[in-house]
DNA sequence: GCATGATCATGC
DNA sequence: GCATGATCATGC
């Protein structure tokens, strides 16, 4: 059965096909009538399924090329240092909540349809019609068996928690490469799960950023073209990965190091690294694993895992309060939370370093621990967020002015949430962002950079402790 | 001593 | 030159 230059049953010409779009748009196959297609989201895949493929668009739960079991998925590209990246995380089938929990992995919905990818990246241009994005990288992904792995206990972890009446707990914090992310229209999409009356966000599974990265990073590899930072792998036997969750591997891998002074372990390793300096995190955490300098983090970078290192006083409490991003802010009021830049970062999953001073006041390691924040804390942070909104909106920044020139500001302190707080971050109180309105303290139109922190007894409490 | 304003240091 | 992780430091 041949259609348009390529047959369903023949996984290869189907590939050889869609390279047919590389470095074109849609826009170059569609007639004049067809061009005034509206919205964007979803509506490429679709033209592409319907106008290149030539098959009819549906919702099924099978591959859209069953007869071979490929996936189809269009994907937006954006520009990085180092070449193309991936613009977003990759979405794949929608959660039935209902369902799933009657599934296993190897029989599940998930792979059934998403085992095998036909993935067409463009590059996603703002102001551009979406139907004039150029394809720029097409090609074909099966998962690697060690990768799979840590899927499969990413879905585990999904499934288990929707098993314990906790679908509207959900986080993409909760798992490495494969997440649970919401979709619908801002999170308003709710849905029924089984053991809990509480209607949950409508979710589907979807592979992190971090991931898609590599996938654009191995693709473009099978055509020579190397973009992207070498990685090392950390975890490399398959029967581990099966036993055990990549965090629990990867923790104790760490754990011969602890109560070990700093400056041990740097003369043990013979590495020069001064441990007050901006880079020491990422230095401290490849030679405890192993990772050459030069190279990145296999897993946690797949992940987008953001590893942190907290010193710790005597009382356990960090010695500083733990920085975000500083916020631009008129993003901050342009946003909505559902879409805001601090909820995405809060559900990133972290790597916490912990040093402590012991008596003496040297610096020890005493553990790492893997944590993403919990549906109820992030609730909290939505507050803050919202009153940090707020005061930038009415132009109340600042509260008053010292004698000694020093301002102080309204927004959320350390005393009004136990969670987050916003401080200054900026080089100097020079260095500013520009604000969408006045401040009507001091008139100015711009004021010194800010960002979201994390309260220091919250890290006390809600990870070193538990 | 703590809350919070201010700034450093490095890497891209 | 700026973004970002991390830390310093002042004043109540």
């Amino acid at each position: 059965m041949i259609i348009n230059h390529y047959n369903r049953f023949d996984k290869e010409s189907i590939i050889q096909h869609a390279r047919g779009l590389l470095n074109r748009s849609i826009g170059d196959f569609l007639d004049e009538s067809e061009r005034n297609v509206l919205t964007g989201k979803g509506r490429l895949g679709q033209l592409v399924e319907a106008k290149y493929f030539k098959y009819k668009v549906n919702s099924s739960t099978n591959a859209d090329f069953h007869e071979v079991g490929m996936e189809l998925k269009c994907s937006p590209l954006k520009v990085g240092k180092n070449g193309f990246v991936s613009k977003e995380r990759l979405v794949l089938n929608i959660i039935n909540y209902l369902d799933v929990v009657d599934e296993k992995f190897d029989k599940s919905s998930f792979m059934k349809k998403n085992a095998d990818l036909l993935l067409m990246f463009y590059l996603h241009e703002k102001d551009k019609h979406f139907i004039d994005y150029i394809f720029k990288l097409i090609g074909n992904w099966v998962f690697p068996d060690n990768d799979l792995q840590i899927i499969r206990k990413d879905w585990e972890f999904i499934v288990d928690k929707i098993r314990l009446g906790k679908a509207h707990e959900l986080s993409e914090g909760d798992t490495f490469y494969l997440g649970a992310c919401t979709k619908g229209t801002s999170a308003k999409t709710v849905r029924k799960q089984p053991f809990n009356s509480v209607l949950a966000k409508q979710r589907a599974f979807s592979l992190k950023q971090g991931y898609v990265n590599q996938i654009i990073v191995k693709l473009f590899e099978e055509q020579g073209i190397y973009i992207g930072k070498p990685l090392q792998r950390l975890v490399d036997s398959k029967q581990d990965l099966k036993r055990y969750s990549l965090d629990e591997i990867i923790v104790s891998k760490f754990e011969k190091y602890y109560n070990k002074t700093i400056s041990d372990i740097i003369s043990e390793n013979r590495i020069d690294v001064n441990y007050l300096s901006k880079s020491f995190t990422a230095v401290l955490t490849k030679i405890l694993l192993g990772i050459e300098l030069d190279k990145e983090i296999e897993e946690l970078t797949k992940a987008g895992v953001k590893v942190k290192t907290i010193r710790l006083g005597q009382d356990n409490v960090p010695k500083e309060h733990l920085s975000f991003p500083a916020f631009n802010f008129i993003d901050l009021v342009n946003d909505d939370w559902e879409d805001s830049a601090f909820k995405s970062q809060l559900e990133t999953k972290f790597l916490f370093v912990f040093l402590k001073y012991n008596e003496k006041e040297e610096l020890y390691f005493e553990k790492v621990k893997f944590w993403n924040m919990n549906a109820a804390d992030i609730n909290k942070c939505r507050i803050v967020w919202k009153k940090t909104q707020k005061v930038v909106l009415d132009g109340n920044i600042v509260h008053e002015v010292s004698a000694s020139g020093r301002r102080s500001t309204n927004f959320p302190s350390t005393k009004d949430n136990s969670v987050a707080h916003v401080r200054p971050h900026a080089t100097s109180s020079k260095d500013t962002y520009p604000l969408p309105v006045q401040d009507r303290h001091t008139g100015q139109y711009e004021y010194t950079k800010h960002s979201f922190w994390l309260n220091k007894e919250f890290i006390k409490n809600k990870i070193y402790e538990l």
